[in-house]
DNA sequence: GTGCACCTTCCCTTGCACCGGAAGGTCAAG
DNA sequence: CTTGACCTTCCGGTGCAAGGGAAGGTGCAC
């Protein structure tokens, strides 16, 4: 299979599959007697794979250990694991975060909404900010 | 007042109110005989401004164009609220992907601690992820 | 034999918000 | 007069995940 019928299959621009070769979440292709990368008929899993893995906000770096440990014949699964702990704990936290952020945004819209320009301190930059 | 008497009142490197000069977000400063940088008593203020503006999510782009109506002698009050609203409606939209998130990633969690590694089907990468 | 789509490598650019370091000028203390 | 802290500009790099485009080779139909 050449790079466009790949790319075409799985929906993955045939430069980001160059890329993912690149950094080594994709075997290396065979290539044909021109050059042509030659794919076998699991890259197209392969790419699924790093799409849902990065779905689920593991970086590409992240994914490339889990690959890698695959492509050396171990079980990613402990890994993998841990991985997702860590981005559940990450998601946590920063829904934590934006939800505070909300709080505080919808405040400051009420306030502006109540507020006239009028108000406005001539030598600050917005009342609205910074209190 | 030169630099680092500013970066040390605001707690902002010396670097980044360069960086925050040249961007157009403080307005040049004036110049002593030999170069240096002397600052009005306005800008530790205009650069606890922008600290806050970017505690609320707005771009220092954003931050510009509120600096710049300012700067203009306009009220920048309802282009704040503009940009407030238009924040919080990214606020929201994000913690809706996250929460969405967050279950998935529990429930790969789960699964993964409920299976048994030996499952693994050998011409796959992981079967927690992807299904 | 000539289009045309496709492929190759290579290097540069994007967006965001900076940080690091080099080479050199300035100022006050000792 | 030297030391050291501070300042200047300029150039380049960081991290992430690619995308753009040039220059040139290949494969296949007409």
């Amino acid at each position: 299979m050449r790079i466009g019928e790949l790319s075409d299959l799985a929906g993955v621009p045939t430069k980001t599959i160059r890329f993912y070769e690149e950094l080594g979440l994709l075997p290396p292709a065979d290539r044909t007697p021109s050059g042509y990368r030659d794919f076998g008929p699991d890259a197209g899993e392969r790419l699924a794979f790093i799409r849902a893995a990065q779905a689920v906000g593991l970086t590409l770096g992240e994914i490339r250990s889990v690959v890698g440990l695959r492509d050396r014949g171990e079980t990613p699964c402990e890994h993998v694991l841990d991985l997702i702990e860590a981005r559940a704990a990450d998601v946590d936290r920063r829904i934590t975060e934006l939800e505070a952020l909300r709080t505080e945004l919808h405040r400051l819209a009420r306030r502006a909404k109540r507020l006239d320009p009028a108000e406005c301190e001539p030598g600050r930059v917005c009342h609205l900010i910074g209190d």
